[in-house]
DNA sequence: AGCTAAGATCATGACGATATGATAAATATT
DNA sequence: AATATTTATCATATCGTCATGATCTTAGCT
């Protein structure tokens, strides 16, 4: 709902990523297994978060793909945006001029509601969505509480970790 | 945002069909050129309406589209749904299993929010829309009361309203 | 240098949404 | 019955999304 499958695709491939890719970047092929996706389009997709600076990739032997920034400072809207209709207007009949002075017919009962979506892109994180998927029950509960707003600190650039050739456990087909 | 253009016009034609159809059917001409929406298309859209119940189509002199019910009983997810995409998830992620016992990584912080639209589009009526197009500046206080149900009289038959052979301005090009 | 494991990219196509223009069908008026 | 008016429908076109499969490029390893 309200989101083509691309943007399934991205969102889901980053909380993945999230996951599993804490010491070693995750290869394309384990993505789409996990995520029954296909290969090349998702491959497409995830360069699409590069260029967006949601990911960074690395190339050949032991590459694959990492958060650019913590998990924490990345909210579902940076995930989405690459991947929405480009007219964006939060106006519900898409009329341009709506707003203020000029508002349509649904303008300020549709505000409201917009505002809800709006603010739960910015202020959800992949760190909070991760941390729900793992506890589903106490998921059910946090959601009750006023949201704080998405953490803003600067991008903490981890200190490059550099992996110790992490000998991973081998190809599918040897 | 979130409705499709045709969506789009199928609100915006409902509300000048109720605010122009109290007594005669408007032509899709009409329509078309108050919205400036193509005529074609609309008619077509139109005609999706009342297969859906929506309006009630007249056709030969004199036809057009009136309301099949009253404007305070159509609510505005009665003339989108034709128009919505097919596979309607309220899941974030579109997986198909989401909820209950098998919740995905956004579901419950979703979940408030997804039920906010749905109760958008539920409980405004083409006649709320209306009247907050009438009064705008009434309209930015009205919204913050909590909105009432939808009003669930049973579809008001009007009684026929033969029009008594209404002359209207003539057409176009004479 | 050559092999191999990865991401990057290209050509192609299916599909639905969004139209456009022409034509068919219905009906009120004369 | 003929005509004019109006909706209904059909054939066709365009565009963006969502892919698929093949090929190119990068970089670690020996």
């Amino acid at each position: 709902m309200w989101l083509g499958s691309t943007a399934q695709h991205a969102v889901r491939a980053v909380l993945y990523i999230t996951e599993h890719g804490i010491d070693a970047p995750v290869r394309v092929d384990d993505i789409a297994a996990a995520l029954d996706a296909p290969r090349n389009y998702l491959s497409k997709t995830l360069h699409q978060l590069v260029r967006a600076g949601v990911l960074r990739s690395v190339r050949g032997p032991n590459g694959g793909f990492q958060l650019a920034d913590a998990p924490d400072a990345l909210s579902v809207a940076r995930i989405v945006a690459p991947f929405l209709p480009s007219q964006q207007t939060r106006c519900l009949m898409g009329r341009p001029t709506c707003g203020g002075a000029n508002p349509c017919a649904a303008h300020h009962r549709w505000q409201h509601v917009a505002d809800g979506v709006i603010a739960f892109f910015e202020e959800t994180t992949a760190a909070q969505l991760l941390a729900d998927n793992r506890t589903p029950r106490a998921a059910a509960r946090v959601v009750r509480k006023k949201p704080r707003p998405v953490s803003r600190r600067p991008a903490t650039k981890r200190p490059a970790t550099k992996r110790p050739a992490t000998k991973r456990p081998a190809a599918k087909r040897p």
